[in-house]
DNA sequence: GGCGTTAGGTTAACAACGTTAAATTAACGT
DNA sequence: ACGTTAATTTAACGTTGTTAACCTAACGCC
């Protein structure tokens, strides 16, 4: 071994480590066309090779970084609620707008997760924290048993809000509505963030209507 | 020219045209790992860089695959629309239906529309049919005259419904959530389209009792 | 001490990629 | 015949992910 730069750090796994942080750094400041075998190398100190030493290529190495990341989100989220009383509807919004702020402020990251052309979807029970999905349902269910909302089948109820949440995030990172939304005066001066938390809030009303428990609905149109 | 396979094709936009309709195809059957110059050059019976000649790059032909499906869902789902009446919320619920259907059975196509790292989010207004917003707005506010949706900003709704069947869609393209959802004996024997609409057709409710007009909601525990 | 083995790298090379620039050819108008 | 234009090809480049051969230090064993 004759560069130095790797002997200060090398460690049994210090090396496996260092690469992954720097394939997250340069994801994070330059996207995905900046994480190239060549740069996260330079960035550790080695050539491009020795990655495959740790890894089994280029897909293993985003694979081990978008773990990492599922792994972050959801303590971000667990972290975003934990002062909320459990059973409240109130726990299950902070933790849509958990995931909204956790994708807008980790955007690259976020992008990966949707973008990489996996043979076959991932499994969610191999995901760290299922995406996400795992502490919504707890708090979905929660919520029903507390009676603030209907009882239905909580994983239905999940994919609703996970979907929708999702999807508003995923649009927003693609394309940029404000010229529609123009009209409705509820952009105006906004960034994108305050815009998207904003719109959120504005789904609140007509998720929580839609959810809340069937006594209060009986007497509707159906 | 020495390639009697252009000899027979070529006309003023018929080459054009060709590059195009192979990068469909290549896009369709192999996804975006399949999508390069040299391949579409292939198909087309040219040299990569003739390609260069009627678009600006890779990027630029992309863009066009891209406009193009933007053009065909709008009118898919204007199809899908057009024998349910006007006004009705049957005509709202089989839009999200219709946008489910068009993602699922152009998948490589969808995918790009959301992978493809532009510079900037895409502003809406440049886009064909603005991506499904435009014919879903119309069923919304037609929806909201005739008294069967409650009355509020049209663009929130919209953006509300739109979030919920792209979250939908986008989740199922990228994780499989089966397992998560076996307990619920919702996904048995289906397959992956029948499992997405089905849920969408699980959400209707929610969805319905959310939008349904203010006066049935006045006397909930608002 | 010599040898074989292992871990953790480097180097050399390859195929494929997107792209630029120069060269070529056919067609057209004067 | 000549100049111009459109539509291509060819040659070449830099970059990418990757494989395989090679190198070196450290270790254990005889």
């Amino acid at each position: 071994m004759t560069n130095s730069h790797v002997t200060e750090k090398a460690g049994s796994r210090e090396t496996e480590t260092a690469i992954l942080e720097a394939a997250r750094n340069l994801l994070a400041e330059g996207g995905l066309d900046a994480l190239s075998m060549r740069a996260v190398a330079a960035q550790v100190g080695l050539s491009a090779t020795a990655i495959y030493h740790w890894f089994e290529g280029k897909e293993d190495l985003v694979d081990r970084v978008v773990a990492h990341g599922f792994q972050r989100s959801e303590a971000y989220m667990r972290k975003s609620i934990e002062h909320i009383p459990a059973g409240s509807m109130e726990r299950v919004s902070a933790l849509g707008e958990a995931y909204i702020r956790f994708a807008l402020e980790n955007r690259e990251y976020f992008k990966i997760i949707f973008a990489i052309q996996t043979p076959a979807p991932r499994h969610m029970e191999d995901v760290p924290g299922q995406g996400g999905y795992r502490v919504l349902r707890e708090c979905v269910v929660e919520a029903m048993e507390a009676g603030n909302m209907r009882k239905t089948e909580p994983d239905i109820v999940v994919l609703y809000l996970w979907s929708l949440v999702h999807g508003l995030v995923t649009i927003f990172m693609a394309c940029d509505p404000q010229d529609l939304l123009a009209e409705t005066g509820c952009c105006e001066g906004l960034d994108e963030r305050e815009l998207t938390i904003g719109l959120f809030e504005r789904f609140r009303d007509v998720v929580r209507i839609g959810l809340q428990p069937v006594e209060v609905t009986k007497g509707g149109p159906r």
